[in-house]
DNA sequence: GGCCGTTAA
DNA sequence: TAGTTTAACGGCC
C-alpha cells in the first residue's frame, strides 16, 4: 500500500479545513479502545513510555558530565563523513498521489468528489484527498473509516489495474534513466543527472516534463522531489503534493536550513517509536535539533544509529540508484479468523506451503531457514525458526517441517 | 543462533 | 463482523 502517515492519529496537516479534530479522535480513541489490537497497541505505548522515562534519566545523568572528549570525537566522525557529501547528482523521488484511489477515480467518474477509499473493511490501502478531510487516512481499517464518514465508499483493489498502470509510468521513468529504481508499484527514484545535460535542460524542467508525460498517458497526477541524494529527495517529493514538486538546491548551506526545521519524523526511516525516543529523551524534534545534540545521541545509542542520525542530521545520504539487491528471504502470510482448532491451523500451513513453493519455483530458489510466525487473538505474535540440514523449497518439505515447528507449540496458550 | 521490534511500501 | 502482507535489518540474550 503507497502511502504514508498510516496508523496515526491526525495532526496539524494541509487539506483538513473542514474537520472537527477533537471529534474524530474521539471516535477513533473510542475505536482503538474497543479492539484487542488497540489493547495491544496501548501495553505496547506503555512498555515504550517506561523505556523513554529510564532512559532520559540516563541522559540527565549525563548533562551534568564534562563532554569535551566525545564532542571533538563526533567532531571527527562529522569531517569523516563529510567526505561522502555528493552534490553533483540529481536524483528524483517521483510518487504517484493517492495511487489506488485515483486509478478508481479515473476509471469511475461517479466516485470523483465523493468519500472513497480502496481497500475492505478491516483494512484500506488508500483514501482518497476528499475521504482524507474526514480524517480516514490510508492504512486504518476500513470499518474505522466508516465510523467517521457514513456515506465512503470502500473499492475493492484491483492490482492487475494497478500493476498495469506501474508498467505505464516506468515506461517513462526508462526514458530518462535506463537506470531508474523502482520502489513499489507507485513510486521511484532516478538519477536525471545525464539527461538533463545531454539535453540542455534544468532538472526542474526535466522532471516537469516526466510529471506531464504520467499525466498524458495515465491521467493521474504525481509529485516529485529533486535534491543531491536519495534522502533528501524522498522528503521533497512530499513538500508539493499532491501535483506537485519540489527542488533543493545541492547546497550545504541550503541543505541545512532546509533540515532545520524538519520534524525528525518526515525522513525515511524514522518511524513512530524513534521519533517518540528522539523527542521523550533528548528533546530532538527537528533535524536541527537533532544536528544541535549530537553529542549525545553519540552517548545513547549505538555506532549504527549514531552514524544514521548523523547522516541525517547533516543531509547526507546516497545518490546512488543501481543498487541491485538479492534477496535474502521469501514469506508468505495469511490471517485468519481467530480458532483453536489444530485442523484449521493444519490446513491453513497447508495453503501458505504451496503458495510459497510456488513463489520458489518462480525465482528458482531454495531456503535453508525455515521461519514460522504465530499471531494469537490477542494480536501478540511469536517466531519459531529452524536451520535445516539442507535447502528445501517443494510445498511437500515446507509444510512437514513447518507442521513440525507448528506441532510443538501445540496447545497454544 | 534464535527471537523480537521497527520500518516501509 | 472487522486491524494486512512482505522484506530487510538492528538489537539483545
Amino acid at each position: 500500500c503507497p502511502e504514508e502517515n498510516r496508523n496515526e492519529l491526525i495532526t496539524h496537516k494541509a487539506g483538513f479545513d473542514g474537520v472537527d479534530q477533537v471529534k474524530v479522535n474521539k471516535i477513533l480513541k473510542k475505536l482503538e479502545e474497543s479492539s484487542r489490537f488497540g489493547q495491544l497497541k496501548a501495553k505496547k505505548d506503555a512498555e515504550l513510555q517506561e523505556k523513554i522515562e529510564e532512559q532520559r534519566r540516563i541522559f540527565e545523568r549525563l548533562q551534568a558530565q564534562d563532554l569535551t572528549f566525545v564532542k571533538s570525537r563526533v567532531e571527527h566522525c562529522i569531517n569523516k563523513v563529510e567526505e561522502d557529501r555528493d552534490l553533483s547528482k540529481y536524483i528524483v523521488c517521483v510518487d504517484m498521489d493517492a495511487y489506488y484511489a485515483s486509478v478508481e477515480e479515473r476509471d469511475d467518474p461517479t466516485l470523483v468528489d465523493k468519500p472513497m477509499g480502496v481497500g475492505d473493511s478491516a483494512m484500506l490501502c488508500t483514501a482518497n484527498y476528499t475521504a482524507r478531510k474526514f480524517g480516514v487516512r490510508s492504512g486504518m481499517p476500513g470499518y474505522f473509516a466508516r465510523a467517521l464518514c457514513p456515506h465512503i465508499k470502500i473499492v475493492k483493489p484491483n492490482f492487475e489495474k494497478y500493476t498495469a498502470v506501474s508498467q505505464q509510468i516506468r515506461t517513462i521513468f526508462a526514458r530518462y534513466d535506463p537506470n531508474f529504481s523502482a520502489m513499489s508499484l507507485d513510486e521511484a527514484f532516478l538519477d536525471v543527472t545525464n539527461y538533463a545535460q545531454s539535453h540542455n535542460q534544468s532538472p526542474d524542467d526535466v522532471v516537469q516534463q516526466i510529471r506531464d508525460e504520467i499525466r498524458g498517458e495515465t491521467k493521474l497526477t504525481a509529485s516529485a522531489g529533486i535534491a543531491a541524494n536519495k534522502l533528501l529527495a524522498k522528503v521533497c517529493a512530499e513538500v508539493n503534493k499532491p501535483n506537485g514538486q519540489f527542488r533543493l538546491d545541492n547546497n550545504k548551506d541550503k541543505i541545512l536550513d532546509f533540515l532545520r526545521d524538519l520534524p525528525v519524523r518526515k525522513i525515511c526511516g524514522v518511524g513512530k517509536v524513534s521519533a517518540k525516543i528522539l523527542n521523550g529523551v533528548l528533546d530532538i524534534h527537528t533535524c536541527g535539533d537533532l544536528l544541535d545534540k549530537l553529542v549525545y545521541v553519540n552517548m545513547m545509542f549505538s555506532e549504527i544509529s549514531f552514524n544514521f542520525y548523523m547522516r541525517i542530521s547533516l543531509g547526507i545520504g546516497s545518490s546512488a540508484i543501481n543498487t541491485n539487491h538479492t534477496r535474502k528471504s521469501m514469506s508468505t502470510s495469511r490471517t485468519f479468523t481467530p480458532t483453536n482448532k489444530v485442523s484449521s491451523f493444519y490446513k491453513t500451513l497447508r495453503y501458505i506451503a504451496e503458495e510459497l513453493a510456488r513463489r520458489l519455483d518462480q525465482e528458482n530458489m531454495e531456503g535453508k531457514t525455515l521461519s514460522v510466525v504465530f499471531k494469537k487473538q490477542s494480536f501478540v505474535q511469536f517466531t519459531r525458526q529452524k536451520i535445516l540440514t539442507r535447502y528445501i523449497s517443494s510445498r511437500h518439505d515446507l509444510y512437514s517441517y513447518s507442521r513440525a515447528i507448528l506441532d510443538k507449540e501445540i496447545p497454544i496458550s
